[in-house]
DNA sequence: GGATGACCATACGGTACCGTATGCACTCCA
DNA sequence: TGGAGTGCATACGGTACCGTATGGTCATCC
């Protein structure tokens, strides 16, 4: 009788909260990450949140920082290959991001990149995280013997592109989505530099 | 003495609402639309826009089309070459969106899609755009005399890039932002399937 | 020169937030 | 076992919105 199963006492903490918090940035953009709204997806009131954190902002600077350390850590390894395999990897990375798989991945990042546009502490965590991204990446094409600048210019690319995609609808425009992705990570990752064997490898 | 220079008595007209309105979704984003601050803006009061649209929605939904229009006459002007001198509108086409030359139409095209990701209205005008530039630059390509296959690709990779690259933040990446996208246009433009004497030419 | 309609101001009720103050339950530990 | 601290609920004042109701002020036209 003294069962009760109900009342689990979790006790939430600030993770639980920046993990919360998260998930709406992805659905509903900085702007519908509010402190009440996520209370209510937790089912406590927001005198949980002010106890967890000084304010709305304080919140807001932990979901950043939660975000950068998450992607430092990807794409560290993302972009460790094994020595012969750069160009493999190479290919990888482009599909991790353009793909539809990771759909949550790409909501957040661009939640984030909208929202580093009209707030400076965003957009110095987006800087951080973009250029650690475009030196990891062009190391990549430099172990595949691609020359500096060009290596410079195809993982930019890579980026731009792959944040871009993702911005489009283009549905109706080409039938076989598979080939037409396919044949863009070619144009991207393809160098005149390159030996084509380990492209071809790779398909 | 009646000379009164003041009360300029300018009526306004849907027209100007919506103006203000892209003005204001561009630096502050559809969540930053709200029929107060724009009356505000505008120094009037709600009182004036209500009597010009039904409500919130109905100018959203304006905005969208006027923007829609606009895209679709700028698209069709921009990929409308002289025979024999596609490539070089092509790398016009990049030039137009990749540089920082038109940050307000740049912040306009990122507001809406980020706004088209939670708005079916806004993703079929989307979607509309995007169909329509697709087919416009393609068949630039096609006039270059790139395959079909190649073309698509291309073209796809070209919207991607351009608005993919406004999304990034990469000041301490390279010195020299300007070879960098002169080489990624080179990139995306330069097919195997080209003559080589037209692109020397547009140098 | 009075009626009509276009255009706007004012005032109102309602909702969704923010952040604070305060109280209450539950746990742990002396 | 009772006090201290943790974690949350409740209640409050304040702001920024939305949309409506209603009235005022011009120009225009008969």
């Amino acid at each position: 009788m003294e069962n009760k199963p109900l009342k689990p006492r979790v006790q939430l903490d600030r993770n639980a909260w920046v993990s919360a918090a998260t998930e709406v940035l992805a659905e509903e953009g900085i702007a519908g990450l509010r402190v009440e709204v996520l209370a209510k997806r937790l089912k406590v009131t927001k005198g949980s949140f002010y106890w967890h954190f000084q304010d709305r902002r304080d919140l807001l600077l932990a979901v950043l920082q939660v975000w950068k350390d998450g992607r430092i850590r990807d794409i560290v390894k993302q972009t460790r290959a094994q020595p012969g395999r750069e160009l493999e990897q190479i290919y990888h990375v482009i599909d991790i991001y353009s793909t539809s798989r990771s759909r949550r991945g790409a909501a957040i990042e661009l939640a984030v990149r909208d929202w580093a546009r009209r707030d400076v502490d965003a957009a110095a965590i987006v800087a951080e995280v973009d250029d650690i991204r475009l030196r990891c990446a062009r190391d990549l094409f430099l172990a595949c013997g691609v020359p500096m600048e060009e290596a410079s210019s195809r993982c930019m690319l890579l980026y731009a592109y792959v944040f871009g995609i993702s911005l489009m609808i283009y549905d109706k425009f080409d039938s076989d989505v598979a080939r037409l992705k396919r044949d863009i990570a070619d144009l991207i990752a393809q160098s005149a530099s390159m030996k084509r064997t380990a492209a071809a490898a790779s398909h």
